[in-house]
DNA sequence: TCCAAACAGGACCCAAGAGGTCCAGTATGC
DNA sequence: GCATACTGGACCTCTTGGGTCCTGTTTGGA
């Protein structure tokens, strides 16, 4: 585990089938379908979900469909996941929400899963939607330990 | 989301409080469940699935218990997720098995997820039970990319 | 004015898995 | 032999993932 959903999954798919030349075109529902072999109702899901969350815009009647709201460029993974499945949140009680368990407060780890959520989180705001359409994605260098001796 | 299961959430727990002065001592379900506020019957469960995992030695009758089979140094995060809820894979095509979906070869974002879920293990690799017993975290510097020109 | 295209908003369903309890076995030490 | 502890698995409930479908509502064009 430590997964995202499938909806997510899909999310990131139909977001990169709307990224071409120009960056801003309209797309159908069922357009977008069948580029990314995804069934129409729930690339539909998708949609309506990212354009709630002011992903994309949507335009109703004929003609109608969506389009990216921003350049994908300046949409990160990060916003992907927030926008489907809410807050990243490795644990429980690595996100803002507080109050999750019993345990909070003398709990040994909390403080640090906050840190390693956050480290995942400030990771996954650095891949955008351009990169993801990219055939490979930049080398990443991993979350790398500071200020304490190694080992 | 991209969240880890309870039950290794508690694995963690647990395991920090057996982390002491004698690295290695025994203790039983009991006294961790005692320690850690968690139900014994949960916490048994936990243990099982780490002794099976080689993560704990077992040892049965009475005064029997459990015990790190390793140093705590030496027993990463990364293991423990993956010894309670299998191979860490943010997507299931991210993990090495494959056949996982009909996109597959053609699906853009493919090879991006499994670096992606790459730099993530890797993080997860590099903080250890120890480190989770500490009351802070060292500081944790992001993933960044590498190999292109950022923005 | 009417119709077709396309999104909007839900309801709805099924299956899987999280999350947890309990019980019948088996090893060990006193 | 008995109490203590782990072992293995069955079992249950509840949530949520994952997906379909239906009934609006908006829009443009014939």
């Amino acid at each position: 585990m430590l997964r995202i959903t499938k909806l997510t999954d899909y999310a990131v798919i139909v977001l990169s089938g709307m990224v071409d030349a120009q960056a801003v075109a309209s797309h159908t529902a069922r357009d977008l379908s069948e580029k990314t072999k995804i069934p129409q109702p729930t690339v539909s899901k998708v949609l309506k979900v990212l354009a709630r969350r002011g992903l994309v815009r949507s335009e109703r009647g004929k003609n109608g469909g969506y389009r990216l709201s921003r350049g994908p460029e300046t949409i990160t993974v990060a916003e992907v996941i927030d926008a489907v499945e809410g807050p990243i949140a490795v644990t429980e009680c690595s996100s803002e929400g507080r109050g999750c368990c019993e345990l909070e407060g003398h709990c040994p780890t909390e403080t640090n899963w906050v840190r390693i959520n956050d480290a995942i989180k400030q990771a996954l705001r650095g891949v955008t939607l351009a990169d993801m359409v990219r055939p490979n994605l930049p080398v990443l260098i991993p979350l790398r330990r500071l200020g304490v001796a190694e080992g």
